[in-house]
DNA sequence: GATGAATGAGGATTCATTCAT
DNA sequence: TATGAATGAATCCTCATTCAT
């Protein structure tokens, strides 16, 4: 009965190659509105994330949105059909720059080095992640919405099978046994790095640092008992 | 202007001598109207906590609250002068009961055991609490009530002096040199067993058994290595 | 479809003698009975007048003047079949108090007293009534209860026809001549009285003395070039 | 928490100077939209008058008010943040169309006329005024709003000081030697003309002739007596 | 596209009134 | 009778969403 889906902009993202060679002839005008178009989205999007922020999802008002960014309650719905489409695409925007992020952390070169490096190597590029986005957490964390839900579900997934990935390739020797335990695991690992995360946001400077000091020790001394690996190790896939 | 307070009952407080003395003979029956008030009252923060646990302290309506405990908006407000009040209440209830939890769990005695009984002694009626009250966490979690917050705030301090105060009888080295550190370790430790929590809220039978067991392997392996306390332990599990 | 009428107590108050006969042998716990009831109105009208003084009709709601008669609201309905009927039954009570108040200014030998004795006369019972019985002006302004504003039309009307009748005593010429312009002159009287009435109330001691002489001030020099009557005439104050 | 200031409009603040280059070429459009916001505030402002008018200020729902008005509730409040604004702007308006009848009035030269020219040239106005915005009244007497009250203090205290500075004019001799008895007589003007007035607005044609004729006699009466000014005067009527 | 007015379904809360005890 | 809980319609107000310009 409602509109969940996508954006109006996805339609014109949609658009054939073709279509858009017959217009390079008149291109320029409609390319300056497009732009504007993205500019507002992009506006849009920015001035709900710094809402969302604020006050969390539910209490953030399409009005409160529209003025964060500067333009009338009817524009912010030219570009979004609805209140929550404001905050999957805006979550989608996020994840992907998490992936990008997670996809640094995760490098499959970092398999290979000690448990602490390893640490260092996954966790540093999310944590910067999330102290410069902190809208994201406002966002995945309890905002109810179906559609980001499933979004944090993919990317709590991903990140799932990721540090299972991990765990595997440190070759935990229970993992090899009891593929449930090793969900556990991971489950853990993730649970304690959003606590930690948390605490990191808070906080800053030294204060900050110590935190993040704090879960790298709280995860090596977990995780650390499980690695049967004296040296030899086959990097994984 | 606004009464912040518990309930409206007791206006009577104006009734004239002549009619208490007559009441005197017949207060069974005054005492089983209040009775049936008291059944309202529970009924009533019953449906709340439902509520608030399935939507949040936010989304909840009280006319949902009033309709899960099967009366009318009037009824509740007849007994809570307004919403947050509700949520007050229950936080109060909740919290009481948390703090005999809690009491039982950080028994003197305890401090002299080895660190794997000191965590099943502790954790264990923490997390049995909390298996039973899942409400607490929806009302303590994001409420957005100052009332709660307060009361939140309060039992999240007197858990982290407590919990310092394990570490520090457990003589943690760094916890004389540096208190700071002290208390972001016990941060941590507030933080692992929150994102445990809800693991083991969200999972039940073997799988929520075997959350219990990994939160305290976490805890056990961050706090073994800071414990001067020579010999006697065993790893866990 | 709803009840405008009297009260339940006029129902009993309606039985016939005879009745009242046949109950002479048991009638002592029943008078008791009754005389409780008659309390109980008497202590409810008065709460009410407390409560319509300080707040006015429409904002008094009928759980404040039960709670100042310290009594429930149930107990309220037992003897008023609703809000209305309160303001009705104290309105008559008040009224019939006015009346004799009234009963007592307008003498006929007054009549015949020069004009500033026939006001001392007339205004002082009155303003001593509206003294002692502040809820009556509550209620006849502005309550906007239409059982109300009939009895205090009836009121008015009545101290109408009394002031007509004493200025016709008085022998305004154009009284005669003119009966429309006599029912302006009463109007007037009538309005000035109120008028000076909240002056009168609003204020205490000396400056109400001084108000109560400004008021027949105003009158007798608006009333005394009317009145043919030649003689003998002092100016007042 | 609450704004309680004029409307919510000018929100738009945020705007960036891009589109506002944008719009100066098709200005005419928002200013259409700008006067159709005027015109909505003025038909609310209509509406909320004639309720006001026919039930007073607490009685007055704001879906009566919009409905009144041809609008949805919502729309009432785009333009008032609660139901009280609506009173205090309305009266706010009055106010100043009062302030400006009444200015009108209180000429200095009335100053010098006889008592009966002054008496018109004061009271024809201020009769005019109240003739043309009954809802004046309504507002002004009881509205229990405290806003208005404050508004309606500051009226009644500058029309208090301009009687008795026209009192004052006049040079009663009781007035130099007496000013609190000189308040007196202005709140005695005050009270009767009020009273007056109820009779006046009640009334039409001749008849509202009639009581503005009588209205002036009572005052011609009451004060001429304390006027020093010799000799040049006439009896009105 | 942009604007801001318009909509109306809800949500919190009150209160006159009724009812079981 | 007295009590006080129960009712539900009505009130003020909000906010996601739509529409005319």
């Amino acid at each position: 009965m409602r509109e969940t889906s996508r954006t109006k902009r996805a339609d014109k993202a949609g658009e054939s190659t073709a279509e858009a060679a017959l217009k390079t002839a008149t291109e320029s005008a409609p390319r300056r509105r497009q732009a504007r178009g993205e500019r507002r989205i992009a506006q849009l999007l920015a001035a709900a994330a710094g809402v969302f922020c604020r006050t969390g999802y539910a209490a953030a008002s399409t009005n409160a949105i529209a003025r964060e960014a500067g333009v009338s309650p009817g524009t912010l719905y030219q570009f979004f059909p609805n209140k929550e489409a404001i905050a999957v695409e805006l979550g989608g925007q996020l994840l992907q720059r998490a992936h990008e992020a997670h996809g640094q952390a995760f490098l499959p070169e970092n398999l290979d080095r000690p448990l602490p490096e390893l640490l260092d190597a996954v966790l540093d590029p999310v944590i910067a992640f999330n102290c410069e986005n902190p809208a994201f957490w406002a966002l995945m964390h309890g905002s109810g919405v179906p559609g980001i839900a499933q979004e944090h579900d993919e990317l709590h997934v991903g990140m799932l099978a990721r540090v299972e990935e991990v765990l595997r390739a440190c070759a935990i020797p229970t993992a090899d046994t009891n593929p449930a335990e090793l969900n556990h695991v991971a489950h853990m690992v993730l649970g304690i790095v959003k606590a930690s995360l948390e605490l990191i946001l808070a906080s800053e400077g030294e204060e900050r640092a110590a935190y993040v000091t704090e879960l790298k020790a709280v995860l090596f001394r977990y995780l650390d008992p499980m690695i049967t690996t004296p040296p030899p190790r086959r990097p994984p896939r």
